[in-house]
DNA sequence: CATTTTTGTTCCGTTATTCGGAATAATGTT
DNA sequence: AACATTATTCCGAATAACGGAACAAAAATG
């Protein structure tokens, strides 16, 4: 189980980082040792070490800890040297205007999907995911429609991921795979309930100028008492024309 | 020099992973031992703990280290649990689209006021800032109506910081303070040239439900040939009812 | 194409540093 | 006030991080 040469503090460092969560913000030291499994004392120390190298905030009249906003330097490093995401951001602002529905921009890392980006109504009822948030790629919509447009040797190096011998218990591979093809005829993909019950969204993909899959963008809905595909045709003209905009304007590979 | 109970290796990891920027989102190994300090050897087994961890991403073909996605999820973790920006977000549109110049929402750091969301213009010029991005709060327009609102014992702190001389040997503090008092009593801060010339930015404070300074929305322009003080007059309103409108809705304290 | 220079990777002995159990201190609880 | 929980300090042991040097692989140069 021992890697070689592997700097374990390091990777017990980043484990204390990414243990706060949206629905955890604040995390009292035995807290981050229940969720990391390491002693009190090295969590401790470690703890100490982030605070003074201002990642974490402490509270000492409550004794939380708290992710200091400097950590948002270190992701949005990452955003920031993403073209794509500049590149796509007014025109999923326009989207977002016309359709009136939430729009996420995605992409895929691994076999996850991740949003980059992320406009919201202003709605009470709203779905937790927020840009850096993962949803594995074979339940979105936006992954499936992904994965619909991807080479057939890298989506079978996707497939093939252990992690996803469970979705393939319960899913026919070949099955699948034949309802990525019916997306890539459509140029689209509608996941109507099958992550959520009731959650409905159809995604389209963003292709650059030599037609390779780079991102999708999808509108998620709540299916009330609309008619679903109705709503569907309404919004897939509109996501369609986003989408080829984005694909026009990023630069070649 | 030495800190008592300092992981040091988490330090230096943590500086491999602060070396990328948006200028510079591809690194050598070489590369980042000079951004570092730090000898070959180390940086190489930090780096390869990052890979191994997926933090970070290696091309072998050119030989160049990459920051992982999954470092969003790092940073991201902060700004989920940020009520302030999901609250904001809709009303940042609404501004975004009635006055059509870019949008910016920012909070206090420390010393320095940091972008936590950003709504841009369709543009070539863009101003080289994004989300996580940080600015002395003493130079900015966010900063300033920031700095403006605090407690005077709040900003007494902030101003006697240490990394605030060299801004204090340009520029006479008492004056800096009555500029602030002056803000304060118009309700916004208009920063002409200051930071970069041409460049001018109106910002407002957020104000909480007990009249506390929590953030600031400023929207920055380029003076072409337009009246300054016309565009102002025209940004003012709409800007000052949005940050009512984002106060309004925010919790208490 | 041969030579030199730069850059990346492995090796390995040394020692500093991380480690974590146990003791102590500080908080909170009944 | 007694007890329970949580945070912090201490410290000796052992590991694991360190970094110089040697080696390998690319690039660059002539």
């Amino acid at each position: 189980m021992k890697e070689k040469d592997f700097v374990s503090s390091l990777k017990k460092g980043l484990m204390i980082l990414a243990a706060f969560d949206e629905s955890n913000p604040f995390l009292t030291l035995t807290d981050l040792c229940k969720r990391t499994n390491l002693p009190k004392t090295t969590v401790f120390r470690l703890c100490r070490t982030l605070v003074a190298l201002e990642y974490l905030k402490y509270d000492s009249s409550k004794h939380t800890y708290q992710p200091g906003i400097k950590v948002l330097s270190l992701g949005f490093n990452v955003l920031a040297s993403m073209e794509l995401r500049d590149i796509a951001s007014p025109y999923l602002i326009d989207l977002f205007n016309e359709v009136n529905e939430n729009v996420n921009l995605s992409i895929l890392d691994d076999i996850d999907v991740v949003y980059i980006e992320r406009l919201k109504k202003r709605e009470i009822l709203n779905i937790a995911l927020h840009v850096g948030s993962r949803l594995k790629a074979v339940i979105s919509s936006s992954g499936r429609v992904i994965l619909a447009f991807l080479d057939k040797k890298e989506l079978d190096k996707i497939l093939q991921h252990k992690n996803l011998n469970n979705f393939f218990k319960e899913h026919n591979k070949d099955d699948f795979i034949k309802m990525l093809e019916r997306i890539r005829e459509k140029g689209y993909s509608v996941v109507d309930g099958e992550y959520f019950p009731g959650l409905v969204a159809v995604a389209a993909p963003v292709l650059n100028r030599k037609n390779k899959v780079v991102a999708a963008v999808n509108i998620p809905f709540l299916k009330t008492d609309i008619d679903v595909n109705q709503k569907v045709k309404t919004l897939i003209e509109p996501l369609l024309k986003c989408v080829k905009k984005i694909g026009k304007t990023l630069p070649y590979d």
